[in-house]
DNA sequence: CACCAGGAATGTA
DNA sequence: TACATTCATGGT
């Protein structure tokens, strides 16, 4: 299995190039679009966020003390703008309270992990895509797109996230960069390739089926 | 027009 | 524990 990853990374890596991962220019920036970009089309996270830089209010201090009521409306474009605008105020408010970056960058990965996850608006995918983005931390990153690779080549009957999560960071090496890579590569190839049904024409994987 | 996008919380059995 | 429902804009 371990050959197998490696080969599909390498297939990936080597048809698409690095993808230059996570596309922010600050850790804050990577935390807000982590929750922005849950279940909506990066095009559209990426007009919220023009907005937020408009605004000033890129940066989590400024999130935690703005108003709610005008955050909304910046993140309209981005969709969910109801529970999305608490969700940013949450995990503002988590990072304020906490010391920020400076304070948290000292706590390990699991400890960090949990209290992510204890923030409102934070599940599994996102908690795992601020560690390993905004943090460095050798987490690796499931999504949707994953899921479907794990299943269209059968690499395990099990398609829960804790499961495809173990399946490569207990078959990889526990590189950052590598998993940075891994998870923006397997999204290139979900949005390039398994949008409809006519699965992989073209696709990089096509002849490990 | 239907369907989906780099999910998570909540409710139900 | 395992599913089903809800949330919402914008592209195809």
């Amino acid at each position: 299995m371990k050959e197998k990853l490696l080969k599909i990374f390498n297939r990936l890596l080597d048809r698409f190039g690095k993808q230059h991962w996570w596309p922010a220019q600050t850790r804050d920036e990577v935390v807000i679009g982590a929750v922005l970009t849950q279940n909506t089309a990066w095009i559209n996270v990426e007009r919220a966020i023009e907005n937020l830089k408009k605004e000033g209010l890129i940066t989590l201090k400024a999130i935690y003390h703005c108003d709610i009521k005008a955050l909304r409306e910046f993140i309209k474009p981005a969709g969910f703008f109801n529970q999305k605008s608490i969700y940013l105020k949450n995990i503002a408010t988590f990072f304020v309270k906490n010391g920020g970056f400076d304070l948290l960058d000292d706590l390990g990965t699991d400890e960090l992990r949990k209290r992510l996850l204890a923030v409102k608006g934070v599940g599994k995918e996102t908690a795992d895509s601020i560690l390993l983005y905004a943090f460095k931390r050798p987490v690796f990153v499931v999504d949707a797109y994953t899921k479907r690779l794990v299943a269209r080549h059968k690499l395990q009957d099990k398609l829960d996230y804790d499961s495809i999560q173990m399946l490569f960071m207990k078959n990889l090496p526990l590189d950052v960069s590598l998993f940075n890579e891994y998870h923006a590569l397997i999204v290139k190839l979900g949005k390039e390739f398994c949008k409809n049904k006519p699965m992989c024409k073209g696709c990089p994987l096509e002849d490990l089926l």
